[in-house]
DNA sequence: TGCCGGCAGATTGCATGCAATCTTTGCCCA
DNA sequence: TGGGCAAAGATTGCATGCAATCTGCCGGCA
């Protein structure tokens, strides 16, 4: 099955230790050693891996220190913070062109994706629900139909995604998040963008006060870990 | 003094290559041979090199095709007004807060710029002329607090330095800018973050619409080249 | 003349070897 | 016993070699 393997071992490696990274396989901090990943990894050897960390380093997923090698970024709360304010803000940048320009096919799709997100949450499905619920938000930005913004709001929100993913692991603002989710929804069926941006804005308000807690235990839990 | 060279050939070659495509003395479209650039940049291996322009094509600079190398980057004209708006938006976000939190010294700092800019514009040295006024806009976003809002501008703003360079050539407009620099050096040293914001949305507004004929001559040129 | 197949040169993708640097271990001495 | 130093082992940084792929050219054929 895989006989001609020429000219994508990097491109493999690449997404496989982003997806490691981003799905929290690999903890914040860690050292990632080129040999024992490449061991680990279809005995890869160390060239394309060693192109793999450039590549994650500049997504900012990776840390690499001269003459150390490569660890998974470690961010710091304010860091996180930062960045959720920035992706609230690209949201809010989205939302006017969003639903101006939305198609009706496009709308059905965020639709289905919200359907989904609500069989997920009755189902308590923890991973489920939470990629459904990124999934939705990246539509709408995506609507807007700016390359260059989708570009930006998908990489910033994998740079922060475990962090996040942390702060979700309590269900109880579930039920309200899923209401919130129904309002953005019709904002944007209705293609009311000021009203749009200012329930997105709203609504990771009031997710990042419940969340941010959670987060900030984790990140206390990571510090006793890398200590 | 570059006697001990362990360890940073990667970050070397990586600084000139991107400094290279910035300034746009590698031209959009051109393919760039390993062997012939690494010969070119003091005879480095291609290992470094590999690595820097996997760096660059996460950064956007430059596009690796399978089995057919790197070559600089050919922005679209639709990719161009897309991370034009983007940057707009995102020194929006940063108006309120920068004017909010922007020290005293970091307002003298700004206003040192702009009189340089003023002394560029007299001299009607182009590029200077042009570095002030991106330092101006870099420096006001960060004056916003945000790390990470401050990143992304820079790369964004670096990934489309050539194109916005090319719709400066003429200073037909320089003397309006400068205007309206002064303008928005006055909203933010009165720390009115809503006034601020306007300004800088009509300032660029303005600028592109002068820019964009220019920009597009450029697109023509190349496309010209290219064929 | 125009098109197709195939061969040769060039180029990229990856593995590996060597040198420089870092880390750890263990010894010596106070 | 504890601190510091040195040497060995481990790890990264880079150069280079080889295999796979691509490009361009040339001859053959319709």
């Amino acid at each position: 099955m895989s006989e001609n393997m020429h000219g994508n071992r990097t491109q493999v490696v690449t997404t496989r230790l982003r997806q490691m990274i981003v799905a929290g396989d690999l903890a914040p901090g860690q050292r990632i050693s080129e040999r024992e990943i490449g061991e680990h990894l279809d005995g890869i050897s160390r060239t394309p891996l060693r192109e793999a960390f450039k590549i994650l380093a500049a997504e900012g997923l990776v840390t690499i220190s001269p003459n150390r090698g490569a660890s998974v970024t470690a961010l710091s709360m304010a860091e996180v913070e930062d960045t959720i304010e920035l992706l609230v803000g690209l949201e809010g940048l989205a939302a006017e062109p969003a639903c101006a320009r939305i198609s009706e096919q496009d709308l059905a799709a965020i639709d289905e994706l919200h359907q989904r997100m609500g069989a997920a949450y009755r189902a308590e499905q923890l991973m489920e629900y939470f990629e459904l619920n990124q999934a939705i938000h990246q539509h709408i930005v995506d609507a807007a139909g700016n390359r260059v913004l989708s570009r930006v709001y998908a990489a910033e929100c994998a740079r922060i995604r475990r962090y996040r993913y942390a702060g979700n692991r309590r269900h109880e603002r579930w039920d309200r998040a899923l209401a919130e989710h129904q309002q953005i929804l019709g904002a944007l069926k209705a293609r009311n963008g000021s009203l749009l941006r200012e329930l997105l804005c709203a609504h990771h308000h009031n997710g990042w006060q419940i969340s941010r807690a959670l987060v900030e235990r984790e990140f206390a839990a990571d510090a006793t870990v890398a200590s």
